[in-house]
DNA sequence: ATAGTCAAACAGCGTA
DNA sequence: TACGCTGTTTGACTAT
């Protein structure tokens, strides 16, 4: 990023090189100082704290910078070394943090600094903290949506499932009664044939035997709309005889029934031939 | 020793 | 121009 900040903490990101260019009025890496020295109070046990935390000041106002009779020796080292060593925040540092972090997510210039100064870090760090926190915090926010999502679709899905067979099972009930219808039908028109004793042009009948105008045509309620009793008292004289069910009567065939459609015997929907 | 994970820091882009 | 976002890099740390 070339023609960004050149003092660290300021502007856009900086390169590495860059970030280790401490400015005249500025101070070396505090963390550094504090690896030997540490005087800050939001040091955590693992005695780490970044190398940003310059001109910081602790709760108490005192200085961050531990300025001892060695203090030079620090400089020296820090500039003779150059630890470019990223360090982790101290769990104090972190918590102040993510107590911030939880009143607010968003960081006003103000709060920046404040924060800094609280913490003795640069205001870049601490912009820094609340972007990195920001986008952990979307990514399990992103994660829990997907868990509720999952478990929404699991439940649809079950759902579905269980329609998808109740709607087969539908199915099935409506094959029966319409197989049901269709038999009747054909009895009765085996019956009409006889009577007639002769070949009717004006009712062609399939290869199979079916009549064509009744295939699937019926159902039962149309059976029962269009003058239930004459048909049952017609089908009585045939030889047919009537179950009552739950839903009304099962139409059974005379025992002798020639009426074939070519379906198995064991074919569920004619079972109720056999009963 | 090394692979995996986490977090600090950075890069680059969009936006107000 | 500062800031936010997303993606990436890098170093510290841990488990094996």
């Amino acid at each position: 990023m070339a023609g960004k900040g050149f003092m660290y903490g300021g502007g856009d990101a900086l390169n590495h090189k860059q970030k280790l260019e401490i400015p005249s009025h500025n101070h070396p890496p505090l963390d550094y100082l504090f690896q030997s020295a540490p005087s800050n109070s939001f040091l955590g046990s693992r005695s780490m704290v970044s190398f940003g935390a310059l001109g910081g000041v602790n709760k108490s106002g005192s200085s961050f910078f531990h300025q001892d009779e060695n203090g030079d020796e620090y400089l020296d080292e820090y500039f003779n070394n150059q630890p470019d060593k990223k360090r982790r925040l101290s769990v104090d540092q972190v918590e102040f943090l993510e107590r911030s972090f939880e009143t607010e997510n968003k960081l006003e210039p103000d709060r920046k600094v404040q924060l800094a100064k609280d913490l003795g870090l640069q205001p870049r760090q601490i912009a820094i903290w609340f972007q990195n926190r920001r986008a952990r915090w979307k990514t399990k926010q992103l994660e829990t949506e997907y868990e509720t999502l999952n478990s929404s679709y699991e439940v649809l899905k079950e759902n579905y499932d269980n329609l998808l067979k109740e709607n087969e099972k539908l199915k099935i009930e409506v094959v029966n009664l319409k197989s049901k219808v269709l038999g009747v039908a054909c009895k009765n028109e085996e019956q009409s044939s006889a009577k007639s004793d002769v070949t009717d042009v004006e009712s062609p009948r399939l290869a199979d035997g079916i009549h064509s105008s009744l295939v699937f045509e019926l159902d039962k309620s149309d059976l029962l709309r269009n003058g239930e009793d004459n048909s049952k008292e017609e089908l009585l004289q045939h030889g047919y005889t009537f179950a009552n069910t739950e839903d009304g009567y099962n139409i059974h065939p005379p025992a002798a029934s020639s009426c074939y459609y070519g379906f198995p015997v064991e074919d569920h929907a004619f079972s109720f031939w056999s009963n």
